[in-house]
DNA sequence: AATAATAAATAGACAATGTCTATATTGACT
DNA sequence: AGTCAATATAGACATTGTCTATTTATTATT
């Protein structure tokens, strides 16, 4: 075999991984530091380097994982929406929506260009692949709009992330954030709906 | 006098705060440290900690100055509005994103909660005024809408800071985001007005 | 005016961190 | 067995935030 159990630790690379994201979501980002990840993997401070450059290669695989998630389940959303009626704005919004509200660590660390490096071609890659996917199923839906393909999938983007950040901040958005007693999630794709045909019958 | 040139330094505070303004504008937030601040104003390290308790302490005040700045832009520019006839969403809408793209290292601070002190009062209630004044606006122009005053005054703070943040991260979204050669802010500002009624007159 | 009290600035210390280097150890391959 | 590269270790260094004495400058009091 190539990885598993093949050297002194064995899968050293992939308990980085993990406990880093453990720290990740326990501590935030600031917690996840090389000597901690070290530490709670039972190994030298000097170690990681093996499998990961840096700090800022640690941090980038673990949003490049957290990216193919949320593709993952965009893709598996979009699937099913043949099934039923609910459109693009749904699967998209809520893929998102409910990922940052159950890692907010994580979805934060997704923004930090400080600690990400935006040059590595896979992040590069998934990223593009999130944004193509999206406005695939805008031209689908929006064959003579108003907008342009790349102001509205920009437009959604922004919405979806804008509430996202102010809200995990707790800044201008009240942490129960709700509009007569349900969550404004559905408000608020219920608004861009308005914008923007998004059925696909 | 009660602080000027009055003692050792003189106005040291000021000094501080501006010095750190300075490095921020130039090195990004990671290089305004309390050493750094205290290096570029000529004192020891340790000096700092008379005027700003600790470096979160000092971030804070920064942050708070901005958004008295954007207060007072939007004050203007809704003073301003009487004479023409442009809406809130453009006065609104302009100073956030003119204020991004000219000090991109202080916008991003703004929202670094683990940053700043959330619970600092003044910064409080100056954010609660700015939030107070965009809804002011909204009830002014949507009497009877479909959607109550706090789903719009959220989807456009989600919307504004959304893109600007999204654009200086340099994720999903060009560094020189057009359409048709123009801007897309513009488009963006005029895809919210389709939503909702906002012109005074 | 002399002195006490207070505010401000300094220098040194400490622990934590990222990263570098030299060294040792393990496993694979000849 | 022996060579070699990958991997892990320990130590070092500079940087940072923050703490503590200590010194200095300003203000207040007598």
């Amino acid at each position: 075999m190539s990885k598993a159990k093949s050297f002194h630790h064995g899968d050293l690379k992939r308990v980085l991984f993990d406990v880093a994201l453990q720290i990740l979501d326990r501590d935030g980002i600031n917690g996840v530091t090389i000597r901690a990840v070290a530490r709670e993997a039972g190994v030298s401070h000097g170690a990681p380097v093996n499998h990961y450059r840096d700090r800022e290669a640690l941090l980038t695989a673990l949003v490049m994982r957290q990216f193919e998630t949320i593709l993952d389940t965009v893709g598996q959303g979009l699937s099913d929406t043949k099934a039923d009626c609910s459109s693009w704005i749904d699967v998209f919004g809520n893929a998102l929506l409910d990922f940052g509200f159950h890692f907010p660590h994580r979805y934060k660390l997704l923004w930090r260009s400080d600690l990400v490096d935006l040059e590595d071609p896979a992040l590069l890659t998934v990223m593009d692949r999130i944004y193509d996917q999206l406005c695939d199923e805008i031209e689908r839906t929006l064959p003579k709009a108003e907008f342009d393909r790349d102001t509205v999938a920009v437009a959604f983007w922004s919405l979806m992330h804008g509430y996202l950040d102010l809200r995990l901040s707790g800044m201008f958005i009240p942490l129960d954030d709700k509009v007569s007693g349900k969550p404004r999630q559905a408000a608020l794709l219920d608004l861009f709906k308005v914008l923007v045909p998004h059925n696909k019958s």
